[in-house]
DNA sequence: AATGAATGAGTTTTCATTCAT
DNA sequence: TATGAATGAAAACTCATTCAT
């Protein structure tokens, strides 16, 4: 597992010289990885660098070749968990067409999918824990991440009010109380399940789905 | 479990050491509030005692008058705040008759009132951000604190069922749902304004409110 | 138990006065002998007044009523303890006037009896495990008690040697001789029982002055 | 237990890192010693570990990377002198077929030289000082060094009693004799001179061993 | 590039000592 | 006198960071 024992076996160039360009490029993304599970698990101040070197699977000491400080990686672990969850809302912006009820349910399950059942979700949980501690990032991070899923409701809501297949209502608050059950279910997986014990999370997204759309029709509007 | 537990020898005169009676009285309580403020803010970890004992007035070594050691204080301050928090559920729960929708609003606004506006709410955050370094923690809070907040939604839920004021649904999906936007009301509070930037909590929890009470009405019915 | 309480039962002035006045009299005694116990278990350092205090049923404040610090209540304690040795030597040695060899066995029996079976031995082992702490108290040991009990010894070899009871020897290594069983007695009965499992003391001072006498003997001397 | 252990991943070329490895090597022994001067001196609960690391000429924090708590550190001090001790006796011990007087003459001026005039010495002062406050190093001590050496002594007392060199005796209380002097001498060396303050060691063993001799000698067997 | 031994500043914890009552 | 709450200096212990190899 130690990278030092591929040095003696690098016998023609080429093929030793990408090897270790390989494993350069991917050492950051090993530890960022390793950070990311630790950090979210212990919180900032209880993770410990030789934690995560190890489950990285390389030396502390390797870990400064990557990173100047503890803050740095964190911020790093941060910025990348972010960039990956940008890349994954963008995918998920592209062009829906049809009515905004049917938007609105892909944009959970989407969220479910690419962020909200993978690693990312840890992210959440991480900015709520250490915003304080972190304001720079939380404010980083409300700028180009809330910002930009509220961005996406906010599309959505208001397409609904303007075709009449939603009621008017405060859209602000409305995209808060529609967010906030999702962003529970990222924090539950990380802390205490804090909802929905025995609550599945497919059950859980079609509930709250299901009564957000009765909530968004017009009165007197049913099938 | 409480340090305030210490009034054994009171054989001294009552009036002469009233003064400094009374401190010992009130000083555990001070400490859980300094506690409690700077463990919301900055986690378990990074919360420096001596930055505890100064906001209480009082040195380091004071600190460990009341309490044997870090752990202990903030085990204390959680339990505490969870004693309190179960006070204000009680007094709420008290024999509410009117109709399902009046009742669930009232447990709303309850909640905000007493618990969601006020330092209990820190209590949330910081289960939420250290759960996972300490389980029993979280183990406790989730049988003590939130099982019985779930039961009061529960109940309010099925009565409204049972007299044909909401639809039949997943009742334990539809309580996840129901309380995820008062506790990231809590959480914004102490961390990032995650929800809510402009948005007033009235009027983010009456929103809430109203997707709620139209999401949970049986089809077709409507004033 | 607290002397504060006698205060208001104070009718007759004479009463309450010789009682208070037995009281203070008492109480570093009490202090004194609580002292010793904990500092012979464990130690100086190891050893806290809070302890002490709370052995004799003070406070920890009225200690320093009546010691100004922890190193003079210790030095208090092997001072009482050296000066109660000491007249229980002074007794011992009152004029003895028969054969060398019984005056020897009266000694070793009569240390067992006024010292090494006593509290006193404790000072023993207070002295070795703390005589590079406090060099002075050490100094003021060997002078005024170990260079007594030696005398007591040399005086007795000398006399046995003088009347040919004893054969001529090196008094000085064999004084030396003479008392480290004694102290490894008096100490093993503080720490752990190096010598003497199943031995009583008893048996374990008979085989010792058995063997000594017939050391001493002059050759061909037998009966 | 011992923490010389660590050599696991010696992969790097051994030519390199051989300087470090050296010094990583040889710390645990360094601290050893350190630990066992200062104990010795001042007793487990008087040493600093700041004074030890720096006697080891070494950081505190260093310390901590061979031993884990003050407390091991202080019974690996003690382990190790109790194998070095164990290993100098089991040399002492191989087959000696001379008379008993002899054998025993030579298991006390190799004690002397082996064990008594060396560091090793120390370590029964420490147990002593400390055996009421780490009983489990009482136990262990006293049966894997003690009642080794007292098996030697024994051995040799009833070689001598079978031979008819030695007079019968109550052989246990004979040994404890015996021993006492020994312990005596060495712990007169890291405390007060308790005995023998002009006494030369070497004056004061022969005169010990010549006071034995005669001591166990059969009434009427002389010279 | 990678290592891991070493460091020392920073934290938790202890406890002799003080002092208002 | 007696108390015990409060103190703060000192000690044990931790861990991010450095650097020789």
């Amino acid at each position: 597992m130690h990278p030092t024992a591929h040095h003696e076996s690098s016998s023609t160039a080429s093929g030793a010289a990408s090897t270790r360009r390989r494993r350069k490029d991917a050492r950051p993304s090993e530890l960022l990885a390793a950070g990311l599970e630790l950090f979210v698990d212990r919180g900032f101040a209880a993770t410990r660098l030789d934690d995560v070197a190890r489950r990285a699977g390389v030396s502390k000491g390797t870990l400064y070749l990557y990173f100047p400080s503890k803050e740095a990686l964190f911020k790093a672990v941060i910025e990348d968990g972010m960039v990956a969850a940008l890349l994954a809302a963008e995918e998920r912006m592209a062009a829906h067409q049809g009515p905004a009820a049917e938007l609105l349910h892909d944009l959970l399950l989407g969220w479910w999918q690419q962020i909200g059942s993978t690693a990312l979700a840890g992210v959440s949980k991480l900015i709520i824990s250490e915003a304080r501690n972190f304001p720079e990032i939380a404010d980083y991070y409300r700028e180009r991440v809330i910002s930009r899923g509220r961005a996406l409701l906010r599309q959505a809501l208001e397409r609904g009010i303007d075709s009449g297949e939603f009621r008017p209502l405060h859209v602000e608050a409305a995209i808060d109380v529609i967010i906030a059950p999702l962003l529970m279910l990222a924090i539950s997986r990380f802390s205490l399940r804090l909802c929905g014990h025995e609550v599945s999370p497919e059950a859980y997204l079609e509930t709250h789905f299901e009564l957000l759309l009765r909530g968004l029709r017009p009165a007197g509007d049913h099938p």
